[in-house]
This record gives C-alpha cells, structure tokens and sequence, in this order.
DNA sequence: CTCAACAGGTACGTTTCCGTACTGAAATTT
DNA sequence: AAATTTCAGTACGGAAACGTACCTGTTGAG
C-alpha cells in the first residue's frame, strides 16, 4: 500500500501520471512486489488476477498459437504496466507474459482496477493511452519481423530493454534473446560477436552490457523508436 | 443516414450488436459510402476524421516507420471498425489504412464516435472489445511474419480475405500481396503456383479464386485462427 | 488500332538464416 | 573436489527468400 505522500519515489510513468483525486482509486491498493526473472504475470487462457506497475526489469509479453509458435510481440517496463486486456475488458489473457529481466514493482488486483476505470474518465484515459502505445509497439514489432536482419531486430531488442533498466548491463543469455526474437540460439550467438568486434557491447556469461548505445542506434535504424515517441506523445504530450 | 428498422440489411458484426438505445446515438449519423480498392481511409500522422464501418470489402492497416519500411499488420472487414485508435482516446492515425479489396460501408465522423463512446457503456464495451480484437490480430501477425513461411503467411492472408468477402474470388495483383506481407513479388508468384498446383486455388490475371479452403487452412496450420477465434469469443461469448 | 503500361512467369547468383551438432568453459550442485 | 548442468563458440550443409532482371502476354488508354 501506498500513501500520496509515498509517490515521490515512483518511477513508474504511468502511476506518476495519475491525478491527485484518482490516485485513491490505486495507491491504496497497490502491493509492493519483488519480480524475479522468469516469473510468470500471465499465462494464455487463464485468468489476468493483477496488473503489475513495474519499477525496474522488463516483461516480455509472448504471442503463442495452438502449435506452440512463440514469439515476443512486446515488452513491458517502468514506463507501462501489464495487463492490458484488462483496460479493454477482458479479464482473459491472451498472451504470456513473465518477467524477462528482474525487478520490482507494485501490483493491484484486477477488479480493483477495472472498478476504478469504470469509475474515473481520468483513470480509463490515462490506461487507454497505454494500451493504444503498446498496439504500437506490437504494430512495430510485426514490422521488424517482417521486414528487418536479424541483427538489427537484436539491436532493437538490446534499446527496448536498455531504456527500461537501470544500468547497462542486460542480464540474458543468448537462448532467451533467441526465443524472443524467435530465432537460433546460435544467430544471436554470431549477432553479438558481431556487436562486440564494433565495440558496441561487452559479454560475460550470461550477461551483455551496453557500451555504444547511439552505435546500436545506427544499426536497428528506424525499426527502433517510433512506438517510443509514440508513447511519449500520448503521455506527455498534446 | 440509417433508421433503426434499417439495420435488418446490415452485414457490419459491429453495427448488429449495437443495442437498441444506443442505436440513437451511431445510426442516424452514418453515411453509406463505396469504398474502391486502394482508396485512402487513414494516413500516418494525420488526423482520423471518420471511422468506417465495412459492409463488403478489405481494409489493409499497414505500419510505416522513418525509413519507410512498411508491412500489413492487419486486415479488417465487415467483422469491425477502422479506426481503432479513436476508440482508445487518439484522434491522430499511426497507420497507413486503405481499401486492399474494394466494397461499401458505412462511415461515422470522429467527433460522434468519441462522443457516443463517451456517453455510453455499452458502445464502449463494444467498441473496445473489437479493439481487443484486433491488437490480438496485430500479435499473430508479429508471429507469423516472425515464424512463419511466405507459404504459410500467404495462406493466412488469404483466409483472412475469404472471410471477409463473399465470393471466393480475391481480386488481387502478386504485386500488393507481396507488399502486404513484406516479400518479393516472385516469391509470391512461386507460392501461388505452389497452390496452384496442389488444387487450392485458380488464378486469372490480377484475380486468385479460392478453390479449396480446407487445404489452404491446412497449409496455414495455426498461424491462421485464433484471433479469429479470439474476435468470436470477445464479441459473442461469455 | 496502336502503343504503353501492367501483370506475371522465370531465372540466377547471393544473402540470410536454419537445423543440427559438437566442443570447451563457466557455473552450480552434490 | 568432483560431477553435472548451463552457456557460449563454432562449423557445415541446406533451405528460404532476396535483389535484380529480362521477357511475354494482357489490358486499357489514346
């Protein structure tokens, strides 16, 4: 739980847009919580029981069909939150979702939620301009599948995730960032040696750190920042 | 215009389920309008002055980004409403939209939309239930473009357009399929003779007439399916 | 009727990425 | 400390799709 006086110390963009009045509708119902990697937030079919406020770490949200193709259609950090069927009433998730990358963050309960955007314009508008930012996203994403080098969806991945932690180091093994980007294990493996020959990042096992953000810029190209100026004219702009 | 003793012609999934009092505030401000193939509905960055209900016909909504990249992400049909953004608070089109399969519809201006949204729930709901739909169409097109074959991914398209026409007989050059799903146009002549060949379709110049859609369903396995799935339950199902 | 524009058939070398698999190094478990 | 598991490096043949280009038949415009 969370008092007004508590949200000075929010980073999450969207808990920090909500007006004074609205924030009794959230704040005291917000639960603090830890988010490990990997853990589960949605599973597909199933129920959406709470909306995650994240602070730090990313979501990876997986598009899955009936033949178990899976792929990552978006992600999820400080400046969202998930559960976006729920804004658009629908409790049933469609996707899944896990944490990518850990953190934190706060949590609130899904009919908690939906009351309060059924009661406050303030509160639907707010979480419809999110979930019209994450279309974007997912929009940009079917592009980059569609139509860009592996290389550089990998550097799109590599700023999604940065803009969303803290530091410059990606926690990930080369497996899961095959599987989000739905490609070999080995593709990334090459991608990276690659990123590393031009200085762009640093490897350990395990773990990538961001050495030339404005280098991997130039090779994700225009197939990285749309839906990010996208969110921020929804959100700040007018 | 349309009467409410009208609506018995309407083929718009949409419209049909617009219940009696809210009919007021959507029908008597339409418009019946042609839509020929290729005509403009929506243009990145500029304003949305109407949303289109479709009776007949196909509407391609096609992310761009800077460098001018540009895939389909979605299609829609008599099942829906262009113009999704409008029912999520954006007045502003993030993507291209234009009639891929010439028809007729019937069109709303934005301000009434908004509005009838605003002052009614249930026109609300309704609404953002389609646009729950259509983000799940937007994901499964990020899978397939990120999974699939061009094999797989033209039969899928194919599917989607044979739902939303009511010949078999898809008027279409390789050339805009291939821009739609991103690809060469050879590599699309090669997968129609594919098709050809295997008796699921006959073509003429600038036509593509489904033949067997069971093994074009086939052919797409479960790339095809479940956002139409999705879509029934959202909009029929409890 | 003529001609230009368009649709589609075909080809070829090339790039990208896949499937698979083996290896050694690092981390974790016992 | 040894055993096991996980992660990364590397390789190789092959499939898929690309870029490009040329050619032919159809269609529509003048």
């Amino acid at each position: 739980m969370l008092e007004a006086h508590a949200r000075a110390g929010i980073r999450n963009r969207l808990l920090h847009k909500i007006s004074l009045e609205d924030w009794d509708y959230i704040g005291p119902h917000l639960e603090a919580v830890t988010l490990k990697e990997r853990q589960v937030i949605e599973v597909p079919g199933k129920p959406i029981t709470h909306a995650y406020f994240l602070e730090i770490g990313v979501a990876s949200v997986v598009a899955v069909d009936a033949e178990d193709h899976r792929i990552e259609v978006g992600v999820i950090g400080y400046e969202g939150v998930t559960g976006v069927p729920l804004i658009l009433g629908d409790t049933r998730a469609q996707h899944s979702t896990y944490m990518q990358i850990g953190g934190s963050g706060h949590r609130i309960p899904q009919e908690v939620l939906c009351g309060a955007i059924a009661k406050s314009d303030g509160l639907r508008s707010l979480f419809q301009k999110s979930a019209q930012g994450f279309m974007i996203q997912i929009s940009h994403t079917a592009l980059a599948n569609g139509r860009a080098k592996l290389e550089q969806r990998l550097a799109r991945w590599l700023l999604m995730a940065h803009d969303r932690t803290t530091s410059d180091a990606v926690p990930l093994t080369h497996e899961f960032l095959a599987v989000m980007l739905g490609v070999r294990r080995a593709g990334v493996t090459v991608a990276i040696h690659g990123f590393e020959r031009k200085g762009l990042v640093t490897t350990r096992r395990g773990q990538l750190t961001i050495v030339n953000r404005t280098g991997i810029e130039q090779v994700a190209g225009s197939f990285y920042g749309t839906p990010e100026a996208e969110l921020k004219r929804l959100l700040e702009g007018k």
